[in-house]
DNA sequence: ATCAACTTGTGAAGAAAATAACAAAGTTGA
DNA sequence: TCAACTTTGTTATTTTCTTCACAAGTTGAT
């Protein structure tokens, strides 16, 4: 209720980027004020659960009025901490990760990747856009020095696990991880696991054994 | 309990192309037998969820024995329809969409990326190894004659809407997305929302919100 | 044969998340 | 100023998912 050090549901917290990304097309198109129900239209989160996400946090908005979009932006704004920049190492310049580095995940955004590593010795010393590629013998000093917390795993799952222990003894506390490998960390790490085939797979079983019947 | 066509839950139909995968990593390996405290600790799932799991498509293990790995892997061959396949079209051949294309996913797989769509005139015509890149003018005949049942969404999301509307009308039945749009769909159509940005956000969220603590 | 060691399958309990429903408060327009 | 309307914040309820814990069956060594 409002105490902004309680931790909050997984759930909600999950939800936080959306709703701040809404909220910024929202104020681009110059809207002033914005209820749960036309929330929920947008990014298709029931009105309900977006009233008690925004519960956890006080009461943001009038009764009767509904949120006042510029108030939830800025207090989004620093409740996920947009003005701290977090810098993101990204192992494997392969065809994935080219892809992530060209793209510009800066954004309206508080995360940046810094550094990107490869082995491949053609790829060592040049740069995608403005991010160097080092050499994965560098991987400790770079990161240490670049004060990286968190990398984005795409690299052939065989080296994942040996690759995530080099970053935990690192310091990094969190890792993205696009290989199928899951992995083994000390539970002070957190780690996201983005299982493309697997996302494939259960979508092709839900409409095998789900058709006709409700959406997720 | 058994019954094929009971609806499991959806959080153990998302759970099963993982099972799938990893038993079949068991059987490479050569290995006979498994128990749910081995698989859990390669996959990261609880053995009590793991056994729930199972128990939903009847006793599929011996008591005191554990799993017989060939047993499973041919039962969740048959479940996940592994022998059917699914063909997928993919619209927008940009950074994402190529890395997408050029990535086997047919490995111990049911799907397939049979065409892909854009609009840019320089890729209509050619291929990304044996997927052909179509105008998105012939999008509805060539989803029709092909029997396109998926889609994967790559495309700027401002497109992402009019896109999928049209996939709709030519009967595509899911959608992977990866746009940062939420799309609006009949009920019967599935959607599943991969959002990147939104993965790293959170993850950054948790690491500065629940250090210390507990993993996902 | 016997028995200690394993491991499943599941009832029961617990935890987490989603949804319903509505009193209370505020808004809006006349 | 007031009445009709809107919309929140929250309490209660329901649903979904996870985990515990153990009886019962099976194995395998002796
Ligand atoms: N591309 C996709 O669409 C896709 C889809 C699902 C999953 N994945 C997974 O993502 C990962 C990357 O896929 P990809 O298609 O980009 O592969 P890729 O082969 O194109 O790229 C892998 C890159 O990692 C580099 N690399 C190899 N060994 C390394 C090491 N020890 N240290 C650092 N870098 C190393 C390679 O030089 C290469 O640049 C794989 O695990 C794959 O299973 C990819
Ligand atoms: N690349 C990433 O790392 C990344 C990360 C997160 C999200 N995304 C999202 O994925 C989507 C694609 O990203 P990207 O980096 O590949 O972009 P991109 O610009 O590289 O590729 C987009 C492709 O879509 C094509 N296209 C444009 N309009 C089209 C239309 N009307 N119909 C069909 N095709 C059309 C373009 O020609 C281009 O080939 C975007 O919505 C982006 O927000 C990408």
């Amino acid at each position: 209720m409002g105490n902004e050090t309680m931790k909050i549901p997984q759930a909600t917290a999950k939800r936080l980027p959306l709703y701040y990304r809404f909220l910024n097309n929202l104020h681009s198109s110059g809207k002033q004020r914005v209820s749960s129900a036309e929330l929920s239209e947008a990014v298709k989160v029931d009105s309900a659960t977006i009233r008690r996400d925004f519960s956890y946090f006080g009461a943001l908005g009038k009764k009767g009025y509904g949120y006042n979009v510029n108030y939830l932006l800025t207090f989004f704004r620093n409740t996920l901490d947009q003005d701290e920049l977090t810098k993101v190492a990204l192992i494997g310049v392969g065809n994935l990760g080219t892809a992530f580095l060209n793209y510009n995940f800066l954004k309206n955004n508080n995360t940046k990747i810094a550094v990107a590593f490869d082995v491949a010795e053609e790829k060592i010393g040049s740069a995608v856009g403005d991010i160097p590629i080092f050499h994965m013998n560098d991987l400790e000093e770079v990161i240490k020095r670049e004060k990286i917390g968190v990398a984005i795993l795409t690299v052939p799952s065989q080296f994942a696990q040996t690759i995530t222990d080099r970053l935990v003894g690192a310091d990094v506390k969190g890792i993205l991880n696009f290989t199928p490998a899951r992995l083994t960390v000390p539970s002070s790490i957190r780690v996201h696991h983005i299982d493309l085939a697997v996302e494939l797979q259960s979508l092709v079983y839900f409409l095998k054994h789900y058709s006709e019947s409700e959406q997720e």
